[in-house]
DNA sequence: TGGTTGCATTGACAAATATCAAAGGGATAC
DNA sequence: GTATCCCTTTGATATTTGTCAATGCAACCA
Protein backbone atom coordinates (compact mmCIF):
# COMPACT_ATOMS: atom_id res chain seq x y z
CA UNK A 1 0.00 0.00 0.00
CA UNK A 2 3.21 2.23 0.95
CA UNK A 3 4.53 1.89 -2.31
CA UNK A 4 1.26 2.29 -4.09
CA UNK A 5 1.54 5.86 -2.71
CA UNK A 6 5.17 6.09 -4.21
CA UNK A 7 4.22 5.54 -7.46
CA UNK A 8 1.24 7.86 -7.18
CA UNK A 9 3.65 10.82 -6.72
CA UNK A 10 3.85 11.36 -10.56
CA UNK A 11 0.37 10.96 -12.00
CA UNK A 12 0.75 8.02 -14.72
CA UNK A 13 -0.24 9.55 -18.03
CA UNK A 14 -0.05 6.81 -20.38
CA UNK A 15 0.51 8.21 -23.76
CA UNK A 16 0.66 5.34 -26.15
CA UNK A 17 -2.70 3.87 -24.71
CA UNK A 18 -5.03 4.94 -27.29
CA UNK A 19 -8.56 5.85 -26.63
CA UNK A 20 -11.31 5.87 -29.08
CA UNK A 21 -14.92 6.28 -28.25
CA UNK A 22 -16.07 5.66 -32.11
CA UNK A 23 -14.31 2.12 -30.76
CA UNK A 24 -14.90 1.67 -27.09
CA UNK A 25 -17.46 -1.10 -26.44
CA UNK A 26 -19.15 1.25 -23.25
CA UNK A 27 -19.88 4.08 -25.82
CA UNK A 28 -24.13 3.21 -25.25
CA UNK A 29 -23.04 3.70 -21.17
CA UNK A 30 -20.38 6.13 -21.04
CA UNK A 31 -20.68 10.15 -22.65
CA UNK A 32 -20.72 9.65 -26.17
CA UNK A 33 -23.86 8.37 -25.45
CA UNK A 34 -26.48 9.39 -28.70
CA UNK A 35 -23.79 11.63 -30.37
CA UNK A 36 -23.49 11.23 -34.30
CA UNK A 37 -20.38 9.60 -35.65
CA UNK A 38 -18.87 12.94 -36.32
CA UNK A 39 -19.45 14.10 -32.76
CA UNK A 40 -18.18 11.29 -31.31
CA UNK A 41 -14.64 11.70 -33.76
CA UNK A 42 -14.88 15.71 -32.25
CA UNK A 43 -15.04 13.71 -29.09
CA UNK A 44 -12.49 11.73 -29.53
CA UNK A 45 -9.95 14.41 -30.29
CA UNK A 46 -10.58 15.95 -26.83
CA UNK A 47 -9.95 12.87 -24.76
CA UNK A 48 -6.36 13.44 -23.36
CA UNK A 49 -5.07 9.73 -23.45
CA UNK A 50 -6.03 6.93 -21.21
CA UNK A 51 -4.15 6.62 -17.78
CA UNK A 52 -3.31 2.87 -16.21
CA UNK A 53 -3.87 2.48 -12.54
CA UNK A 54 -2.88 -0.76 -10.12
CA UNK A 55 -5.00 -1.96 -7.80
CA UNK A 56 -4.48 0.86 -4.66
CA UNK A 57 -3.26 3.75 -6.83
CA UNK A 58 -5.19 6.97 -6.28
CA UNK A 59 -6.71 8.30 -9.48
CA UNK A 60 -7.05 11.59 -7.60
CA UNK A 61 -7.02 12.69 -3.93
CA UNK A 62 -9.33 15.47 -2.42
CA UNK A 63 -7.55 18.66 -2.59
CA UNK A 64 -5.80 17.58 -5.57
CA UNK A 65 -6.53 20.13 -8.42
CA UNK A 66 -9.57 19.91 -10.60
CA UNK A 67 -9.22 19.42 -14.40
CA UNK A 68 -10.54 16.76 -15.45
CA UNK A 69 -13.38 13.99 -15.27
CA UNK A 70 -12.75 10.19 -15.93
CA UNK A 71 -14.49 7.59 -17.50
CA UNK A 72 -13.64 4.13 -16.44
CA UNK A 73 -12.95 1.81 -19.24
CA UNK A 74 -11.99 -1.13 -17.08
CA UNK A 75 -11.70 -1.97 -13.61
CA UNK A 76 -13.47 -0.50 -10.42
CA UNK A 77 -12.74 2.15 -8.10
CA UNK A 78 -14.17 3.33 -5.03
CA UNK A 79 -14.86 7.23 -4.17
CA UNK A 80 -14.50 8.20 -0.31
CA UNK A 81 -14.37 11.40 1.77
CA UNK A 82 -12.12 11.90 4.55
CA UNK A 83 -13.30 14.95 7.35
CA UNK A 84 -10.24 16.53 9.42
CA UNK A 85 -12.19 14.94 12.33
CA UNK A 86 -11.32 11.44 11.05
CA UNK A 87 -14.54 9.73 9.93
CA UNK A 88 -14.11 7.95 6.17
CA UNK A 89 -16.71 7.57 3.97
CA UNK A 90 -17.29 5.88 0.75
CA UNK A 91 -19.35 7.93 -1.08
CA UNK A 92 -19.30 5.44 -4.41
CA UNK A 93 -17.75 2.22 -6.49
CA UNK A 94 -17.04 3.13 -9.96
CA UNK A 95 -17.15 0.40 -12.82
CA UNK A 96 -16.79 0.64 -16.49
CA UNK A 97 -18.36 3.40 -18.36
CA UNK A 98 -18.82 5.10 -15.61
CA UNK A 99 -17.44 9.05 -14.85
CA UNK A 100 -15.42 10.07 -11.90
CA UNK A 101 -14.43 13.36 -10.57
CA UNK A 102 -17.25 15.25 -11.29
CA UNK A 103 -17.22 16.62 -7.65
CA UNK A 104 -14.38 18.99 -8.62
CA UNK A 105 -16.37 21.09 -10.35
CA UNK A 106 -18.08 23.05 -8.06
CA UNK A 107 -14.30 24.36 -6.55
CA UNK A 108 -11.89 23.48 -8.86
CA UNK A 109 -10.44 21.33 -6.52
CA UNK A 110 -11.34 17.38 -5.55
CA UNK A 111 -13.17 17.08 -2.84
CA UNK A 112 -12.67 12.72 -2.47
CA UNK A 113 -10.50 10.56 -3.05
CA UNK A 114 -10.57 8.04 -6.00
CA UNK A 115 -8.90 4.65 -5.39
CA UNK A 116 -8.96 1.78 -8.03
CA UNK A 117 -9.78 -1.62 -6.04
CA UNK A 118 -8.31 -3.69 -8.88
CA UNK A 119 -5.63 -2.64 -11.90
CA UNK A 120 -7.90 -0.43 -14.00
CA UNK A 121 -7.97 1.97 -16.80
CA UNK A 122 -9.29 5.51 -17.21
CA UNK A 123 -9.77 7.80 -20.11
CA UNK A 124 -8.97 11.37 -19.50
CA UNK A 125 -11.21 14.20 -20.30
CA UNK A 126 -10.33 17.62 -19.89
CA UNK A 127 -12.78 19.71 -18.20
CA UNK A 128 -12.42 23.05 -20.21
CA UNK A 129 -12.07 21.40 -23.07
CA UNK A 130 -15.65 19.27 -22.64
CA UNK A 131 -17.09 22.45 -21.82
CA UNK A 132 -15.79 24.16 -25.14
CA UNK A 133 -17.01 21.29 -26.77
CA UNK A 134 -20.13 21.20 -25.42
CA UNK A 135 -21.68 24.56 -25.98
CA UNK A 136 -21.13 23.54 -29.84
CA UNK A 137 -22.18 20.22 -29.92
CA UNK A 138 -25.67 20.21 -28.03
CA UNK A 139 -26.39 16.48 -27.16
CA UNK A 140 -23.21 16.43 -25.76
CA UNK A 141 -24.31 19.51 -23.20
CA UNK A 142 -27.31 17.98 -22.69
CA UNK A 143 -25.86 14.15 -22.06
CA UNK A 144 -22.85 15.81 -19.60
CA UNK A 145 -25.91 17.28 -17.79
CA UNK A 146 -28.40 14.13 -17.04
CA UNK A 147 -24.77 12.53 -16.46
CA UNK A 148 -24.24 14.67 -13.60
CA UNK A 149 -27.99 14.40 -12.83
CA UNK A 150 -27.45 11.13 -12.27
CA UNK A 151 -25.09 11.29 -10.28
CA UNK A 152 -27.17 13.61 -7.98
CA UNK A 153 -30.39 11.26 -7.93
CA UNK A 154 -28.12 8.03 -7.63
CA UNK A 155 -26.78 9.76 -4.30
CA UNK A 156 -30.71 10.65 -3.39
CA UNK A 157 -30.14 6.73 -3.71
CA UNK A 158 -27.96 6.33 -1.23
CA UNK A 159 -29.58 8.62 1.36
CA UNK A 160 -32.81 6.68 1.33
CA UNK A 161 -30.74 3.23 1.75
CA UNK A 162 -28.76 4.79 5.17
CA UNK A 163 -31.47 7.04 6.37
CA UNK A 164 -34.55 4.05 6.35
CA UNK A 165 -32.90 0.49 5.78
CA UNK A 166 -31.42 -1.43 8.07
CA UNK A 167 -28.71 -3.50 8.19
CA UNK A 168 -30.16 -6.63 5.77
CA UNK A 169 -32.31 -4.40 3.78
CA UNK A 170 -28.98 -2.23 2.82
CA UNK A 171 -26.80 -5.09 1.96
CA UNK A 172 -29.66 -6.39 -0.27
CA UNK A 173 -29.53 -3.25 -2.07
CA UNK A 174 -26.38 -3.22 -2.20
CA UNK A 175 -25.82 -6.85 -3.70
CA UNK A 176 -28.78 -5.94 -6.08
CA UNK A 177 -27.39 -2.88 -7.63
CA UNK A 178 -24.04 -4.60 -8.40
CA UNK A 179 -26.20 -7.53 -9.95
CA UNK A 180 -27.96 -4.52 -12.02
CA UNK A 181 -24.65 -3.37 -13.35
CA UNK A 182 -22.43 -6.39 -13.66
CA UNK A 183 -25.66 -7.52 -16.08
CA UNK A 184 -25.73 -4.06 -17.59
CA UNK A 185 -22.04 -4.51 -18.83
CA UNK A 186 -22.92 -8.33 -19.91
CA UNK A 187 -21.55 -9.85 -16.92
CA UNK A 188 -23.71 -12.29 -15.11
CA UNK A 189 -26.30 -11.02 -12.90
CA UNK A 190 -26.34 -13.79 -10.01
CA UNK A 191 -22.37 -14.32 -10.03
CA UNK A 192 -19.26 -12.03 -9.33
CA UNK A 193 -16.29 -10.81 -7.49
CA UNK A 194 -16.50 -8.13 -4.81
CA UNK A 195 -13.65 -6.01 -5.24
CA UNK A 196 -14.14 -4.58 -2.05
CA UNK A 197 -13.63 -5.12 1.66
CA UNK A 198 -16.10 -5.84 3.94
CA UNK A 199 -15.35 -2.45 5.70
CA UNK A 200 -15.24 -0.96 2.61
CA UNK A 201 -18.81 -2.52 1.76
CA UNK A 202 -19.58 -1.27 5.60
CA UNK A 203 -18.40 2.11 4.97
CA UNK A 204 -20.71 2.84 2.06
CA UNK A 205 -23.58 1.24 3.59
CA UNK A 206 -23.25 2.97 6.90
CA UNK A 207 -22.08 -0.56 8.96
CA UNK A 208 -19.35 -1.83 10.77
CA UNK A 209 -17.73 -4.65 8.65
CA UNK A 210 -18.88 -7.31 11.43
CA UNK A 211 -22.40 -6.20 10.42
CA UNK A 212 -21.77 -6.59 6.83
CA UNK A 213 -19.86 -10.00 7.04
CA UNK A 214 -22.80 -10.86 9.44
CA UNK A 215 -25.51 -10.06 7.21
CA UNK A 216 -23.79 -12.17 4.31
CA UNK A 217 -23.96 -15.38 6.72
CA UNK A 218 -27.54 -14.95 7.38
CA UNK A 219 -27.90 -14.53 3.73
CA UNK A 220 -26.44 -17.50 3.09
CA UNK A 221 -27.80 -19.98 6.06
CA UNK A 222 -31.42 -18.57 4.22
CA UNK A 223 -30.19 -20.23 1.48
CA UNK A 224 -30.38 -16.44 -0.58
CA UNK A 225 -26.92 -16.43 -2.03
CA UNK A 226 -23.81 -18.59 -1.77
CA UNK A 227 -20.55 -16.43 -0.54
CA UNK A 228 -16.81 -17.26 -0.06
CA UNK A 229 -14.52 -13.98 0.89
CA UNK A 230 -15.39 -12.04 -2.14
CA UNK A 231 -16.92 -14.38 -4.44
CA UNK A 232 -20.60 -14.48 -4.47
CA UNK A 233 -23.24 -15.89 -6.18
CA UNK A 234 -26.47 -14.95 -6.03
CA UNK A 235 -29.22 -17.98 -5.04
CA UNK A 236 -32.89 -15.76 -5.31
CA UNK A 237 -33.30 -12.82 -6.81
CA UNK A 238 -36.70 -12.77 -5.93
CA UNK A 239 -35.82 -13.38 -2.09
CA UNK A 240 -32.95 -10.47 -2.13
CA UNK A 241 -35.50 -8.17 -3.56
CA UNK A 242 -38.21 -9.46 -0.89
CA UNK A 243 -36.21 -8.37 1.92
CA UNK A 244 -36.88 -4.83 0.53
CA UNK A 245 -40.31 -4.69 1.09
CA UNK A 246 -41.86 -1.98 3.36
CA UNK A 247 -41.01 -2.37 6.98
CA UNK A 248 -45.26 -2.24 6.88
CA UNK A 249 -45.59 -4.93 4.38
CA UNK A 250 -48.39 -6.76 6.68
CA UNK A 251 -50.45 -3.47 5.82
CA UNK A 252 -49.87 -2.55 2.28
CA UNK B 1 -53.20 20.26 3.82
CA UNK B 2 -55.99 18.72 1.37
CA UNK B 3 -56.88 22.58 0.16
CA UNK B 4 -52.77 22.54 -0.93
CA UNK B 5 -53.00 19.67 -3.06
CA UNK B 6 -56.55 20.62 -4.47
CA UNK B 7 -55.09 23.96 -5.58
CA UNK B 8 -52.10 22.43 -6.51
CA UNK B 9 -53.91 20.38 -9.76
CA UNK B 10 -53.16 23.53 -11.29
CA UNK B 11 -49.08 24.90 -11.78
CA UNK B 12 -49.94 28.78 -10.61
CA UNK B 13 -47.72 30.32 -12.56
CA UNK B 14 -48.19 34.03 -11.75
CA UNK B 15 -47.79 36.09 -14.65
CA UNK B 16 -47.23 39.18 -13.02
CA UNK B 17 -44.76 38.47 -10.90
CA UNK B 18 -41.53 40.48 -12.03
CA UNK B 19 -38.52 38.91 -11.54
CA UNK B 20 -35.10 40.25 -12.38
CA UNK B 21 -31.76 38.57 -11.45
CA UNK B 22 -30.28 41.59 -11.66
CA UNK B 23 -31.93 43.66 -9.16
CA UNK B 24 -32.20 40.37 -7.20
CA UNK B 25 -30.45 40.49 -3.89
CA UNK B 26 -29.57 37.21 -4.06
CA UNK B 27 -27.57 37.10 -7.57
CA UNK B 28 -24.53 36.21 -5.58
CA UNK B 29 -26.49 32.91 -4.10
CA UNK B 30 -27.92 32.06 -6.85
CA UNK B 31 -27.51 31.30 -11.06
CA UNK B 32 -26.25 34.48 -12.23
CA UNK B 33 -23.46 34.48 -9.92
CA UNK B 34 -20.53 36.12 -11.26
CA UNK B 35 -22.36 37.15 -14.84
CA UNK B 36 -21.74 40.75 -16.37
CA UNK B 37 -24.63 42.74 -16.16
CA UNK B 38 -24.90 42.08 -20.04
CA UNK B 39 -25.17 38.45 -19.91
CA UNK B 40 -27.43 39.10 -16.33
CA UNK B 41 -29.85 40.31 -18.67
CA UNK B 42 -29.94 38.05 -20.99
CA UNK B 43 -30.54 35.23 -18.49
CA UNK B 44 -33.52 37.82 -17.04
CA UNK B 45 -35.60 37.71 -20.67
CA UNK B 46 -34.80 33.71 -19.88
CA UNK B 47 -36.61 33.41 -16.66
CA UNK B 48 -40.36 32.61 -16.78
CA UNK B 49 -41.41 34.73 -14.44
CA UNK B 50 -42.07 33.60 -11.00
CA UNK B 51 -44.39 31.42 -9.16
CA UNK B 52 -45.69 31.68 -5.83
CA UNK B 53 -46.46 29.19 -3.30
CA UNK B 54 -48.72 28.46 0.08
CA UNK B 55 -47.11 25.90 2.42
CA UNK B 56 -47.38 23.17 2.12
CA UNK B 57 -47.91 23.10 -1.81
CA UNK B 58 -45.98 21.16 -4.27
CA UNK B 59 -43.50 22.85 -6.52
CA UNK B 60 -43.21 19.87 -8.30
CA UNK B 61 -43.80 15.78 -7.55
CA UNK B 62 -42.21 12.69 -8.69
CA UNK B 63 -43.24 11.36 -12.22
CA UNK B 64 -43.77 14.92 -13.28
CA UNK B 65 -42.13 15.96 -16.34
CA UNK B 66 -39.33 17.67 -16.06
CA UNK B 67 -39.09 21.34 -17.88
CA UNK B 68 -37.32 23.73 -15.64
CA UNK B 69 -35.20 23.97 -12.56
CA UNK B 70 -36.06 26.70 -10.02
CA UNK B 71 -34.86 29.33 -7.53
CA UNK B 72 -35.69 29.96 -4.15
CA UNK B 73 -36.70 33.46 -4.44
CA UNK B 74 -38.01 33.37 -0.92
CA UNK B 75 -39.37 30.74 1.30
CA UNK B 76 -38.59 26.94 2.52
CA UNK B 77 -38.63 24.17 1.11
CA UNK B 78 -37.89 20.37 1.47
CA UNK B 79 -37.46 17.80 -0.83
CA UNK B 80 -38.03 14.38 -0.51
CA UNK B 81 -38.31 10.67 -2.06
CA UNK B 82 -40.72 7.97 -1.56
CA UNK B 83 -40.16 4.25 -2.71
CA UNK B 84 -42.98 1.78 -4.05
CA UNK B 85 -42.27 -0.26 -0.77
CA UNK B 86 -43.34 3.11 1.16
CA UNK B 87 -39.96 4.69 2.41
CA UNK B 88 -39.80 8.21 2.72
CA UNK B 89 -36.52 9.97 2.59
CA UNK B 90 -36.20 13.82 3.42
CA UNK B 91 -33.48 14.44 0.97
CA UNK B 92 -32.47 18.43 1.71
CA UNK B 93 -34.03 21.44 2.78
CA UNK B 94 -33.96 24.69 0.43
CA UNK B 95 -34.04 28.62 1.11
CA UNK B 96 -33.41 31.34 -1.14
CA UNK B 97 -30.80 31.65 -3.14
CA UNK B 98 -30.24 27.60 -3.79
CA UNK B 99 -31.59 25.69 -6.90
CA UNK B 100 -34.07 22.92 -7.29
CA UNK B 101 -34.96 20.37 -9.74
CA UNK B 102 -31.92 19.12 -11.10
CA UNK B 103 -32.65 15.51 -10.31
CA UNK B 104 -35.27 16.00 -13.05
CA UNK B 105 -32.53 16.33 -15.51
CA UNK B 106 -31.29 12.89 -16.30
CA UNK B 107 -35.29 11.42 -16.99
CA UNK B 108 -36.66 14.07 -17.97
CA UNK B 109 -39.11 13.28 -14.87
CA UNK B 110 -38.82 14.64 -11.56
CA UNK B 111 -37.89 11.72 -8.76
CA UNK B 112 -38.57 13.39 -5.96
CA UNK B 113 -40.87 16.00 -4.57
CA UNK B 114 -40.60 19.76 -3.78
CA UNK B 115 -42.81 21.11 -1.30
CA UNK B 116 -42.76 25.20 0.18
CA UNK B 117 -42.51 24.47 4.09
CA UNK B 118 -44.24 28.26 4.37
CA UNK B 119 -45.17 30.57 1.76
CA UNK B 120 -42.79 31.11 -0.70
CA UNK B 121 -41.50 32.19 -4.23
CA UNK B 122 -39.89 31.03 -6.89
CA UNK B 123 -38.27 31.68 -10.26
CA UNK B 124 -39.14 29.45 -13.19
CA UNK B 125 -35.84 28.86 -15.41
CA UNK B 126 -37.05 27.19 -18.27
CA UNK B 127 -33.75 24.10 -18.95
CA UNK B 128 -34.04 23.79 -22.39
CA UNK B 129 -33.32 27.77 -22.95
CA UNK B 130 -30.91 27.37 -20.24
CA UNK B 131 -29.51 25.31 -22.28
CA UNK B 132 -29.14 27.33 -25.17
CA UNK B 133 -27.91 29.76 -23.32
CA UNK B 134 -25.14 28.60 -21.60
CA UNK B 135 -23.94 27.50 -24.70
CA UNK B 136 -23.46 31.15 -25.76
CA UNK B 137 -22.23 32.68 -22.57
CA UNK B 138 -19.08 30.67 -21.03
CA UNK B 139 -19.51 31.80 -17.60
CA UNK B 140 -23.20 30.91 -17.45
CA UNK B 141 -22.46 27.16 -18.28
CA UNK B 142 -19.39 26.80 -16.21
CA UNK B 143 -21.55 28.41 -13.10
CA UNK B 144 -24.33 26.05 -13.49
CA UNK B 145 -22.01 23.12 -13.99
CA UNK B 146 -20.84 24.40 -10.22
CA UNK B 147 -23.76 24.50 -8.87
CA UNK B 148 -24.52 21.20 -9.86
CA UNK B 149 -21.39 20.05 -8.84
CA UNK B 150 -21.99 21.69 -5.00
CA UNK B 151 -25.03 19.46 -4.98
CA UNK B 152 -23.20 16.17 -5.34
CA UNK B 153 -20.76 17.95 -2.45
CA UNK B 154 -23.19 18.34 -0.43
CA UNK B 155 -25.34 14.86 -1.33
CA UNK B 156 -22.04 13.55 -0.10
CA UNK B 157 -21.53 15.79 2.75
CA UNK B 158 -25.24 14.23 4.03
CA UNK B 159 -23.92 10.77 3.32
CA UNK B 160 -21.08 11.14 5.63
CA UNK B 161 -23.69 12.39 8.25
CA UNK B 162 -25.75 9.12 7.94
CA UNK B 163 -22.85 6.77 7.21
CA UNK B 164 -20.78 7.97 10.53
CA UNK B 165 -22.12 9.99 13.03
CA UNK B 166 -24.59 9.45 15.80
CA UNK B 167 -27.91 11.12 16.25
CA UNK B 168 -26.53 14.35 18.86
CA UNK B 169 -23.63 14.53 16.03
CA UNK B 170 -25.91 14.89 13.19
CA UNK B 171 -28.24 16.99 14.94
CA UNK B 172 -25.80 19.19 15.81
CA UNK B 173 -24.33 19.13 12.37
CA UNK B 174 -27.86 19.89 11.44
CA UNK B 175 -27.94 23.07 13.05
CA UNK B 176 -24.55 24.07 12.73
CA UNK B 177 -25.40 23.63 8.66
CA UNK B 178 -28.73 25.94 9.11
CA UNK B 179 -26.86 28.44 10.86
CA UNK B 180 -24.26 28.96 8.44
CA UNK B 181 -26.88 28.83 5.63
CA UNK B 182 -28.65 31.71 7.34
CA UNK B 183 -25.94 33.73 8.40
CA UNK B 184 -24.79 33.50 4.42
CA UNK B 185 -28.13 35.15 4.00
CA UNK B 186 -27.94 38.15 6.92
CA UNK B 187 -30.06 36.81 9.17
CA UNK B 188 -28.95 35.90 12.28
CA UNK B 189 -26.71 32.56 13.21
CA UNK B 190 -27.91 32.24 16.55
CA UNK B 191 -31.68 32.23 16.38
CA UNK B 192 -34.42 31.43 13.95
CA UNK B 193 -37.23 29.57 13.25
CA UNK B 194 -37.19 25.53 12.42
CA UNK B 195 -39.76 25.75 9.23
CA UNK B 196 -40.04 21.58 9.50
CA UNK B 197 -41.32 19.41 12.05
CA UNK B 198 -39.59 16.37 14.16
CA UNK B 199 -40.32 13.90 12.11
CA UNK B 200 -39.25 15.82 9.00
CA UNK B 201 -35.79 16.36 10.47
CA UNK B 202 -35.67 12.99 11.50
CA UNK B 203 -36.16 12.14 8.34
CA UNK B 204 -33.49 13.98 6.91
CA UNK B 205 -31.18 12.97 9.55
CA UNK B 206 -32.26 8.96 9.31
CA UNK B 207 -33.80 9.10 12.82
CA UNK B 208 -37.14 8.72 14.31
CA UNK B 209 -39.00 12.19 15.57
CA UNK B 210 -38.63 10.74 19.27
CA UNK B 211 -34.89 10.27 19.08
CA UNK B 212 -34.57 13.83 17.01
CA UNK B 213 -36.99 15.33 19.96
CA UNK B 214 -34.65 13.70 22.83
CA UNK B 215 -31.45 15.20 21.16
CA UNK B 216 -32.90 18.61 21.39
CA UNK B 217 -34.15 18.16 25.00
CA UNK B 218 -30.26 17.23 25.85
CA UNK B 219 -28.37 19.74 23.68
CA UNK B 220 -30.64 22.65 26.02
CA UNK B 221 -29.95 20.49 29.31
CA UNK B 222 -26.33 20.97 28.47
CA UNK B 223 -26.63 24.70 27.76
CA UNK B 224 -25.95 24.22 24.21
CA UNK B 225 -29.10 25.70 22.87
CA UNK B 226 -32.27 26.96 23.90
CA UNK B 227 -35.15 25.54 21.92
CA UNK B 228 -39.07 26.12 22.70
CA UNK B 229 -41.04 24.04 19.79
CA UNK B 230 -39.51 25.42 16.76
CA UNK B 231 -37.88 28.56 17.58
CA UNK B 232 -34.04 27.94 18.53
CA UNK B 233 -31.49 29.57 19.97
CA UNK B 234 -27.82 28.61 19.68
CA UNK B 235 -26.08 29.30 22.79
CA UNK B 236 -22.82 27.80 22.36
CA UNK B 237 -21.66 27.26 18.74
CA UNK B 238 -18.14 26.05 20.01
CA UNK B 239 -19.64 23.55 21.87
CA UNK B 240 -21.73 22.08 19.48
CA UNK B 241 -18.82 22.44 17.15
CA UNK B 242 -16.73 20.11 19.61
CA UNK B 243 -19.85 17.72 19.54
CA UNK B 244 -18.43 16.49 15.46
CA UNK B 245 -14.85 16.03 16.98
CA UNK B 246 -13.71 12.62 16.15
CA UNK B 247 -14.87 9.78 17.73
CA UNK B 248 -11.46 8.49 18.67
CA UNK B 249 -11.15 12.02 19.94
CA UNK B 250 -9.11 10.51 22.78
CA UNK B 251 -6.23 9.63 20.57
CA UNK B 252 -6.08 12.53 18.17
C1' DT C 1 -63.68 30.96 23.21
C1' DG C 2 -63.54 26.37 23.49
C1' DG C 3 -62.67 22.26 21.21
C1' DT C 4 -60.04 19.76 17.97
C1' DT C 5 -56.10 18.34 15.87
C1' DG C 6 -51.43 17.90 14.98
C1' DC C 7 -46.91 18.36 16.90
C1' DA C 8 -43.64 17.76 20.66
C1' DT C 9 -41.97 15.78 24.85
C1' DT C 10 -40.99 12.12 27.99
C1' DG C 11 -40.75 7.42 29.96
C1' DA C 12 -40.26 2.38 29.91
C1' DC C 13 -38.90 -1.25 27.31
C1' DA C 14 -37.36 -3.81 23.03
C1' DA C 15 -34.56 -4.41 19.13
C1' DA C 16 -30.75 -3.46 16.26
C1' DT C 17 -26.12 -2.58 15.77
C1' DA C 18 -21.56 -1.60 17.67
C1' DT C 19 -17.74 -3.06 20.36
C1' DC C 20 -14.39 -6.16 22.03
C1' DA C 21 -12.13 -10.37 21.49
C1' DA C 22 -10.46 -14.58 19.50
C1' DA C 23 -9.51 -17.65 15.87
C1' DG C 24 -9.41 -19.30 11.05
C1' DG C 25 -8.49 -18.76 6.00
C1' DG C 26 -6.35 -16.85 1.82
C1' DA C 27 -3.51 -14.17 -0.66
C1' DT C 28 0.92 -12.18 -1.03
C1' DA C 29 5.81 -11.57 -0.46
C1' DC C 30 10.08 -13.29 0.25
C1' DG D 1 7.16 -23.12 -0.50
C1' DT D 2 6.36 -21.12 3.50
C1' DA D 3 5.57 -17.51 6.62
C1' DT D 4 3.20 -13.39 7.35
C1' DC D 5 -0.33 -10.32 7.25
C1' DC D 6 -4.68 -8.88 6.29
C1' DC D 7 -9.27 -10.02 5.83
C1' DT D 8 -13.17 -12.50 7.42
C1' DT D 9 -15.97 -14.97 10.55
C1' DT D 10 -18.14 -15.77 14.89
C1' DG D 11 -19.31 -15.16 19.84
C1' DA D 12 -20.38 -12.48 24.07
C1' DT D 13 -21.61 -8.15 25.68
C1' DA D 14 -22.56 -3.09 25.64
C1' DT D 15 -24.63 0.88 23.65
C1' DT D 16 -27.59 3.27 20.82
C1' DT D 17 -31.73 3.97 18.77
C1' DG D 18 -36.39 2.48 17.86
C1' DT D 19 -41.05 1.29 19.48
C1' DC D 20 -45.06 1.89 22.10
C1' DA D 21 -47.67 4.70 24.97
C1' DA D 22 -49.23 8.61 27.52
C1' DT D 23 -49.33 13.48 28.28
C1' DG D 24 -48.73 18.29 27.25
C1' DC D 25 -48.61 22.28 24.37
C1' DA D 26 -50.08 25.39 20.68
C1' DA D 27 -52.20 26.79 16.76
C1' DC D 28 -56.23 26.84 14.18
C1' DC D 29 -61.09 26.42 13.26
C1' DA D 30 -65.83 26.83 14.12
Amino acid sequence: MHANVKQNVVPLITPGLKVACSQCNLRELCLPFGLSDDDMSRLDHLIGGGRKLKRGQHLYRAGDPFESIFAVRAGFFKTDVLTEDGRDQVTGFQMAGEILGMDGISTETHTCNAVALEDSEVCLIPFVELEMLSSEIHSLQHHLHKVMSREIVRDHGVMMLLGTMRAEERLAAFLLNLSQRFSARGYSPAEFHLRMTREEIGSYLGLKLETVSRAFSRFQDEGLISVQQKHVRIVDIPGLKALLAPPDGRIG
